[in-house]
DNA sequence: TTTTTTTACGCAATCGTTGCCGGTAACGAT
DNA sequence: ATCGTTACCGGCAACGATTGCGTAAAAAAA
């Protein structure tokens, strides 16, 4: 079964106009009159025509569609992310498509290919914590596709990037480990080569070095898949909470990790804040109802989303190829509760 | 800035070939001799040749693309289902385009508006709680289109559906609520024209019906805008807390008014399970951390967008009109945690 | 050798839309 | 009467891929 749609074809038949006078009729073209635009509007009405965009696009060589690729759209700072990227391209009259890579560089790929073949006009793109070539977006972007990077940028590819200010949002968590008393304080991160967790380390340091608090390279973890497999955490934690140096604080640098760690507390009945503290980045919209409720940093997601788009789209409808990129840097929020004990 | 892909015409020029020997190498075709696939193969290979997606949905009438209509992809409910959706649709080699209505009418028609005039091969619904006027929807499945709804469906429109057993969920809440002890039990759901509403509201006063408790109308509140809004609900709960039959259990009948209640309580200070047992319907993966970790009604998500899907491309690729529909019913499961003193 | 069959390819139309060019009628100016 | 304008509209081609039909050449059959 076809859903048969109304063409242009049919109202010029209906008409006994030409194709072409019924285009120019229904775009509101001033060599058109009156007259004839207004009953080529109302069979157009009538039949409930919608121009047919895949031919449109065709015609036009340009989709008017952006592509998204996230690692997970059930992860709250990502749907945060969409929806401010969905207001801004709603109002241009863009469309969002949108795309898992559930942190494999697998699927990130195939995403990616299938958002290029069906030809979006750019995309806005955070990396899986898997990638590690990111060979196919630079061929992408060399060709001029435009492209956005937000959150988990690629440093190596000179474009637009919209990022909050990570260094910062990890300092402010860590100091604050800090001034509730903790004194070893350990990090849960993802993969090291993502931009993010680079940064939220160098904050992480930055904090225990102002403090007086030597770092320990035994106090730091990282998570290859980016917390999407409880077990990773797990082990992280059995084999931080057996170390000598017992953390009495534990910063956590995503979302996910900062749910699976815990669960891994209660699970091991250590009570929060009083034997350890917890602070970890999260967008969750529920982290205040936690047991105990969660200290978190915040990302302005909506925000970055809305920005992102904008930096897009400027990208898009430029004449001439962009060559200056800007990386905008937003803050995080420290959003202090119970499980850290101030 | 456009990207510049290649396309047929290029590697016909490439090999002094005709576009259509080209096309047909590319596909196969037995009119080609095995020299000249090879020699159309490595070229479109040497220039990474990608076929038009745009330009084959022109010509075959279809985009391969199935549209989904959701009310909040930030709702893991939604989220799981999608990820279902997906699964599937990636196998068969469909993409999915999906938007939000945000439980805003007029958000959900624009989505179907634009997703049909996208030319989507068929889509998969749940409506908004905003939604009484489903003609639009009812429009499209006369003309044709290949719908499929889930969780909150369409009665009067006779498609395939995929829900869970909403009355026995419902049931099974109540029940354990009043085997937990209660006897005042209030049910906080979604406005009643849903088909999930009504369900729910009959699993649950038949519960009540089979344990010797009276139905009170007054024990019951409607949250018309679906819990987008706090406020809605915190009148619910102060109108409820301040009437003469203070409730010992409540049943709320959906995520988002499920978190928002827990919030409401904590708010007042009172205590759960002790002074009121919670119960609700909620696929949210971080209740087992709320304070005090909930007990749930859980559906299984996953599953009913990968049947969704299954029954939507079973309408898609048939040949002929299909006038036999099927209604798919899941179980939920109910997950006893601390918020009900069992 | 002639006729038929097979192989292998090109031409042109098609999908729906739009840009470009061109044409005609009406009308005023010369 | 002729020319130039203007207003309006139609025809054609093109976007990229696919396909029915036609056909030249080669192979097979007569």
């Amino acid at each position: 079964m076809r859903f048969e749609a109304v063409t242009i074809k049919d109202i010029a038949k209906a008409t006994n106009l030409s194709t072409s006078t019924v285009s120019r009729a229904l775009r509101d073209s001033s060599e058109i009159s009156e007259e004839t635009k207004r009953v080529v509007l109302e069979y157009a009405e009538k039949l409930n025509y919608n121009p047919n965009p895949i031919a449109q696009s065709l015609k036009e060589r340009r989709s008017r569609t952006i592509g998204v690729v996230v690692c997970e759209i059930a992860n709250s700072f990502f749907s945060q992310t969409i929806n401010g990227i969905e207001s801004i391209a709603g109002n241009k009259g863009y469309n969002v498509i949108i795309s898992q890579s559930r942190e494999s560089y697998e699927k990130e790929l195939l995403s990616l290919k299938y958002l290029t073949s069906r030809s979006v006009d750019g995309l806005i793109v955070t990396i899986s914590t898997e990638t590690k070539d990111t060979s196919f977006l630079q061929d992408l972007h060399r060709k001029g596709m435009p492209i956005v990077f937000f959150d988990r940028i690629v440093e190596e590819i000179n474009t637009h990037k919209v990022i909050v200010d990570n260094f910062n949002g990890a300092y402010q968590a860590t100091e604050h480990l800090i001034k509730s008393g903790c004194k070893n304080i350990a990090l849960i991160s993802n993969d090291p080569s993502l931009s993010i967790a680079k940064d939220r380390l160098a904050g992480y340091q930055s904090a225990l070095l102002d403090y007086g608090i030597s770092y320990h390279e035994s106090m730091v973890r990282y998570c290859e898949q980016g917390g999407m497999n409880a077990t990773e955490i797990n082990t992280a934690m059995d084999s931080l909470l057996s170390g000598k140096n017992k953390p009495d604080g534990i910063f956590t640098a995503s979302d996910k990790i900062t749910s699976h760690v815990l669960r891994n507390l209660h699970e091991k009945n250590i009570k929060i804040p009083e034997e350890i503290s917890l602070v970890g980045f999260s967008n969750s919209e529920v982290t205040d109802l936690f047991a105990p409720s969660l200290t978190v940093v915040t990302q302005p997601a909506f925000e970055m989303g809305e920005l992102a788009t904008q930096l897009l789209l400027k990208l898009i409808e430029s004449k001439r190829p962009v060559t200056e990129f800007e990386t905008t840097t937003l803050s995080t929020k420290l959003l202090v509760r119970k499980s850290s004990n101030f």
